[in-house]
DNA sequence: ATAAATATGGACTCATTAGTCTAGTATTTA
DNA sequence: TAAATACTAGACTAATGAGTCCATATTTAT
């Protein structure tokens, strides 16, 4: 298998002269290719069908994307950009902690649970042997930044003496941990291949509590 | 992509007659197929490679197994099989609350975070789309029963009155949890593709932590 | 013995798929 | 207007891989 590596560049030449390549057409390839590769995979998504589905020429492809695997790292990496965890943490309304926890928590879980999530999540192991880079990638862009934020939400309850925290870094990757319970494993592999509001609401409520008995002041 | 169903019998007929087939050859068939399914995942798995490491011909592997996925679906769950987490918990010498708890979550850790485990996971993920079977298959014997066993673990020190836990269920679960940490999910899509002693010691410490000032009594 | 089954190794079919080539058309800039 | 590049449709190459076939040898029950 292919690394995924620097090495990583843009297609063909792209001097002044000539027509230039149509944008319209490299967004349309990229948006395929993200939405096939997302549901069935690299090994399941063939260069026609992406063509296909772009309503593109094969060559047009191969023309903005030199391989496979570069329009594979090309389009995770769109995904991944246009995956802005939208910060619920600003908008928070500040009632009580728990109330405003409760929202928070409620946010990621369902951020975490998404069909997206889990549809890049899946695609990121089965790509773990092209190398890190694109798990570094949705790393930093996903998990970290919600992981950042919400470190920063329970450093501001802290300072207000609402909650007494000796390892920050530690309990936000317990909030996490909790609200994923074992629903993104059983998931992960397929063992139920939708999750209710309810299930959602049950891991919340366990994390809420757990979380507010550790560490509330 | 085929479906991994109930179809799935065994290759050919088998009436007394004739040469009866090599149970041995059976044997080095499904190890090596298990081998190379585990480490190169279905698609990255041939059935030459299977007959060659087998030290087989072509035709016997077909022999014994009618199809590629056949022949799947019985080496991962001849893994399954053989995978006993052995039981911790009968082992525990009783000394302090604390301890055991600390003994049973380290092998439980190193269980979670194993090579093999994580082998097994990523292939479950990968072969998600084939249908729940094989999932189903493994949660029983593995996280399911790993489950019970720390519930009946958490259970008998609720009885001697040194936990208070209102939901075994909930409980054991957000041991797990805490155990994996982000950890887990970080090696799956192999931004770190092995874990340190240091490291699981410190998800233990941690998980051992949380726990004892939610539920100890 | 003889029939029925398995085992071997290699040749074989057939489908899929990444990537290339060609020939003609459309755009854009010098 | 001419050179340069992009786009299209479809044929093409080359490799890979699942599954089959065959001739031959071996093992077993009747």
């Amino acid at each position: 298998m292919n690394q995924l590596n620097k090495l990583d560049t843009a297609a063909t030449s792209q001097s002044g002269r000539g027509r230039p390549r149509d944008t319209e057409k490299n967004a349309a390839i990229v948006e395929a290719a993200a939405c096939l590769f997302l549901e069935h995979g690299f090994d399941g998504t063939s260069m026609d069908e992406v063509a296909k589905r772009a309503s593109v020429s094969k060559q047009t492809v191969y023309s903005h994307f030199s391989s496979k695997e570069q329009l594979f790292s090309a389009s995770i990496r769109a995904v991944i950009e246009q995956y802005y965890p939208d910060s619920v943490l600003e908008r928070v309304e500040t009632h009580s902690l728990e109330a405003d926890l409760r929202v928070v928590c409620e946010s990621y879980a369902h951020l975490l649970m998404s069909e997206e999530a889990m549809a890049m999540f899946r695609v990121l192991v089965a790509a773990a042997p092209k190398g890190p880079n694109l798990a570094q990638l949705f790393w930093n862009a996903g998990p970290q930044e919600m992981q950042d934020r919400l470190e920063s939400f329970l450093l501001s309850r802290t300072q207000k003496g609402e909650l007494v925290i000796p390892d920050i870094a530690v309990a936000s990757n317990q909030i996490v941990c909790l609200l994923k319970g074992k629903t993104h494993f059983m998931r992960s592999i397929g063992l139920i291949d939708s999750i209710s509001e309810d299930q959602i609401q049950r891991n919340v409520d366990n994390a809420v509590a757990a979380f507010l008995k550790l560490y509330r002041a």
